[in-house]
Parts: C-alpha cells; sequence; structure tokens
DNA sequence: ACATCAATTATTGTATACGAAATATGCTTA
DNA sequence: TAAGCATATTTCGTATACAATAATTGATGT
C-alpha cells in the first residue's frame, strides 16, 4: 500500500520491493538524513543484484530522497534549511489549492475515507509510534490531492511531502503533534461539508504551524558524522 | 548547456550524453510521442551499453517524457489530453508566481541576460527552426524560474515545460508563434522594470494564450501507428 | 609526535552473458 | 480464403564479472 511514484522506476517487482522498502525507511525517520546507501549491503538485504539496487536508488533520487554522488555512493538527502524553506513555500503555494479543489468535488465517500484515515492517524499518534503518525500524516495530504482528482498537483504534493519528511527529521524542535491531529480533523470537516474557501484557509494555517514547529535558524547541515553520533542516539 | 536535471541521473558522463541526447531530440520534436526507444538501438547510437541506456531512460522516465512499459520497452510519453489540461492549470497557478518573483529580485544583468535569450529566441524563429526555437522558448520559462531564485519551482517548471513539449507536439493546432515572442518580449520588459504585479499578469495571459493554442478536444492519442503516418508525416 | 605519502582495500561504473517474456511470422486447418 | 495455433525471433529483466575511482590504513621522514 506504501507504493510511490512507480512511473519512475523500471518496471520490476523487486526493484519495487527495495524502492518502497529504503522509500517507507526514510519516510519514517529510520534512515537518518546523511546515511550512506552501499549497494552491495542493500543488495544482499533485500536478496537481489547491484543491478536492481541501482535501479531503486535512481528512482529515489528522482523523489529528492537520496543523492547519487559521483564514484562515491548514494546518501540519504540532506535539505538545506534554504531547500526547507523552499519546499514550504511551494506547500503553501499548492496545497490550499488543492484542498480547496477537494472541498469542491468531496462526495460522502470521500469524506468517509479520509475520516477513516484520520482515525488511523490518531491511533498511531495515540501509540506513540511517531515515525508512523508522520507518515500517515503526509499520507493524509496526498490523500487529499488524489480527491481532488489532479494528478499533477498529486505528483507535487507527493513530492513536496517526502521531502518534508526529510526537513521535518533535520529541523524540528517542537515535541507536540497533537495539534496537527486537529487541523486535520477540521479539514476533513470543511472538504467533507464542501466549503471550498475553508478548505484552503485552514490548509494554509496548517502549513504555517508546521514550518513555525522547525527551526531554521542558520546551522548548515554540515558533516554529522561522529560526535554527535556517539553523545547519544 | 541542455543539461536536464542531472541529479535525477545515476552519475556518469557518458550517461548523461544518452540522457540529454534522447531529452534535447523529444523536445525538438526529432521524436514523436509514442516513439519506440529499443535499448540495444540506442546503445549502437550512442556507443554504450544497455546498462547506461537504461540508466538514461529511467531517468527520462522519472521527468515523464518517456513511460516504461514492463516487458516491452520504452516509449516517448503522450500525455492524455486531460494531463495537458492539468499541466497548463498547473503552470497557470505556479508561473504568475515565479514571474513575479523574478521581477521583484531582477538586477540589470538578469535583464540583459533574459533580452539576449530572447534575440535568439527570435533568430531561431526567423530562421524557421521550430523545433529550435520550442526548445529555446521553454528555457526562457526556465530561465525566469532560476532568476526568482526559488529551486523547487525551478524543478517544477522544468517538469512542466518538458510536457509542455510533448503536450504541444500533440495537440497544437494554429501556426503562428509571433504571438509567443511579443508576449515575451513584453514579460521581459516587467521583470527588468521590476513591476511583479505586471509580469504575474503577463505570464498568465501568455499561458492562456498557450493553452487557447492547443486542440484539446476528445480526440484520444490512441493507436497512432500506421494510417496516420502513410498519408503524411 | 605530526604530517606527508604510498599501498591496500573497498565500492562504484560499465560491459557482457544468460534467461524470460512478448511479439511476429509461418503453418495448419476449417 | 481466413482464422487459430505453434514456432522463431527479438527485446527486455537480471545476475555476474571486470575495470576504475575513491577511501583507508600503514609506513616513512622531518
Amino acid at each position: 500500500m506504501s507504493s510511490g511514484t512507480a512511473a519512475t522506476m523500471h518496471p520490476t517487482s523487486r526493484g519495487a520491493a527495495v524502492y518502497s522498502g529504503v522509500r517507507d525507511a526514510i519516510l519514517r525517520h529510520a534512515l537518518a538524513p546523511g546515511t550512506k546507501l552501499a549497494e552491495d549491503e542493500l543488495g544482499g538485504i533485500y536478496g537481489v543484484s547491484r543491478t536492481i539496487v541501482r535501479s531503486a536508488l535512481q528512482g529515489l533520487a528522482a523523489d529528492r530522497l537520496v543523492i547519487l554522488e559521483p564514484n562515491r555512493g548514494a546518501f540519504v538527502a540532506k535539505p538545506s534549511t534554504r531547500e526547507a524553506r523552499e519546499v514550504f513555500e511551494a506547500r503553501a503555494l499548492l496545497e490550499p489549492k488543492v484542498a480547496a479543489l477537494a472541498a469542491e468535488v468531496a462526495k460522502p465517500g470521500d469524506a468517509a475515507r479520509l475520516r477513516a484515515h484520520l482515525e488511523e492517524e490518531h491511533a498511531a499518534t495515540r501509540a506513540g509510534k511517531d515515525g508512523e503518525a508522520l507518515v500517515l500524516s503526509a499520507k493524509f495530504h496526498i490523500g487529499i490531492a488524489e480527491l481532488a482528482g489532479h494528478s499533477i498537483y498529486t505528483e507535487f504534493v507527493r513530492d513536496l511531502c517526502s521531502r518534508s519528511s526529510l526537513i521535518i527529521a533535520l529541523y524540528w524542535k517542537r515535541r507536540d503533534t497533537t495539534c496537527e491531529s486537529h487541523a486535520h480533523n477540521a479539514l476533513v470537516e470543511a472538504i467533507a461539508g464542501n466549503r471550498p474557501q475553508d478548505a484552503a484557509e485552514l490548509m494554509t494555517s496548517h502549513l504555517v504551524d508546521l514550518l513555525s514547529g522547525l527551526d531554521l535558524s542558520q546551522r548548515p547541515p554540515g558533516k554529522t558524522s561522529l560526535a554527535e553520533a556517539l553523545r547519544g542516539a
């Protein structure tokens, strides 16, 4: 169920497995930004050849989740503070529009699906599984775009949400993810009630809230290698 | 100078060559939508192995310029009329914003660069080289995004312009590309004059003009194979 | 003891070879 | 003659092997 942008991948069942496996691991913050993704290692884990791994890594690079350094290998991407700002600026432009579109076309069945999704999200949050809740939160935003029925916007939102996951991994400062759930609740209501204007405004303020939870002071994401890793994981 | 989104590719000099080679050919309409891109054939042309070709094709698939059909091969993408509409809707949302940003930050040197680019474009148009002019037109839009200094918007605009090239190849009905040049002229003036509002409005109307030049009546891009190819190009 | 340099090791870049799937071709049969 | 089927060929999917580049380690000299 965690199929990414399958169209970007070379179509192979096993390749898709490693692609979405690594992708989900990054999105749930099981793989930290900067982590090296060695081809042989991944091949051993998934029981496939390096050929497949390279294909998957290239797909992940297209999603900007990993960067490919020539003759050095693949690493989980580390978005800069500048890129972080740009991502949220783009989201602020796109997602209110998308939410309004979704509110225009939403039918009762759609609303039910969104509510069900939201319940999953709440459950994960209550269970304390933070990474899982984050993944579901992203899926919520993507689900709204799918509901809007606009494939291009959906691609863009998916892309931006993936990057946002990395950004949150790097720059999140707050501890409370509760406000998030409330904002999502209100959004669902506006969409289910076919109130585009409200949906757009709620999405805007939700994104502002998210951005305000980040610490984007000019700490460059420089070499985090050992010093930080050793004094507590 | 025709470097695409290099970050999505596996980093290899020869791989980049076939990537941008095929990319440029598609963008200048030398390769029609639906054309089969056989791996061995491309490998022979560029003197590289199928491994490299596959990597390049995957990169092009990530750009949505080609589609990869399992066990069938790679083909130049054929955007549907629905996708065409969505692409231009997304451009209508993004590019006016981008143009305004560019107008805010434009310095004299930037304006000069844009004007020089425009002159190239005019020259290509006058020389009757249609494909070349189209490529330059896309580069103009991308150049504005780069001027705006927003890497995410730039990526999106690049993506949308690439797809637009395919869309124009499939659905263009008009013959006059002159209005295009005039619109670009006016845009440069607004950007050079640091008038964001005007730049945004000019971009909007330019995109409306472009869209109106398309014939998006429900002709599905179905099998164009032989019947159409034989009674004229 | 520190810095510089050389050899080793490990990992990526590329090509080739083999197996599998799909398409095309030619034959058989009604 | 036309439709259906079996065979042959082409092309893709994957693994493996070799070559090239970069990182690491140990040695050497100041």
